[in-house]
DNA sequence: CAACTAATTTAGAATTATTCTAAAAAATAT
DNA sequence: ATATTTTTTAGAATAATTCTAAATTAGTTG
């Protein structure tokens, strides 16, 4: 069996072990999503992304399917970016470097960060989630001794 | 010296020490934010208040507003909630609960969160800030014990 | 398969938050 | 006061996202 057929048939089974129809839009998206390494991705990259391998998808289909995804826990959204989600393939317990100034996020595995004493939650509700996004600037390449 | 008065000094002398000029919008947004408790706010939010108070204020003096005290270091700029962005008064280190479906954020001093084992700062990067939220949804009433 | 029903996709309009533009108004400096 | 610089503003523009309602497609049943 090629790699082509392989990724083709781990996007179907994807959709089918979450309960969404294998449509032709829903499978290539999926495969794009989840053929490599982990991801985050925005919707308009993602519908780029498909445009060009001459998919046709609308971009309210890219973004329906996002959230259904999301939903199903296959994927997860990251606000991080003021003015656009983004969606990481890699739905396990882990964080974020996020570049200021451009668009790319890097993983921290979940067990390279402790986050300790938590207060409880309040009365009545309990977490969903913690996220930890560090923000990174450049560095400055050298500090000029002070005059 | 009136309560009011004494509001207006300090707005007056916190655009001062910042190096912005005290107009009369900037005087009273100051005055919204600083006066009280800190709080955190949008800029639709912080707008409809100073209407309400017979300011008469653009929302784009607002936005311009917001994002002057953030440069200048006296507001905070929060990414939490797809496609809105909240200003936090309070500029010191601590991080946030966050109530899911609502708008609320309340703050967790920075004392009350520990986070450890941070990996390093990709080369030619260092941090620029640590962001921790803690997503909240309401706890179910109770289970009912499964059938 | 054919017919049916329910789910999905889509184009395009609409909405929302935010930013931009360029002209008027206000603040400061001379 | 006059001149210079900064600020404000209305309104247009932009960008991401959501909505609507009609057309298409998938799964199901006879
Ligand atoms: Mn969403
Ligand atoms: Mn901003
Ligand atoms: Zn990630
Ligand atoms: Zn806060």
């Amino acid at each position: 069996m090629t790699d082509k057929q392989k990724a083709s048939e781990a996007a179907r089974e994807r959709l089918r072990a979450v309960g969404l129809r294998p449509t032709r839009q829903r499978l290539a998206l999926a495969k794009l999503l989840f053929a490599g390494p982990h991801r985050h991705v925005s919707a308009e990259q993602l519908h780029g992304e498909a445009l060009r391998k001459k998919v046709r998808v609308s971009l309210a289909t890219v973004y329906n399917t996002l959230h259904q995804f999301t939903e199903a826990g296959i994927l997860r959204e990251l606000v991080i970016d003021p003015g656009r989600s983004y969606f990481d393939t890699n739905v396990t317990h882990h964080h974020h470097f996020f570049f200021e100034g451009s668009t790319r996020l890097r993983d921290i595995p979940g067990e390279g960060v402790e986050v300790k004493r938590l207060p409880a939650a309040p009365e009545g509700t309990e977490v969903a989630r913690v996220d930890v996004i560090i923000r990174l600037k450049d560095s400055p390449k050298r500090r000029k001794r002070s005059s």
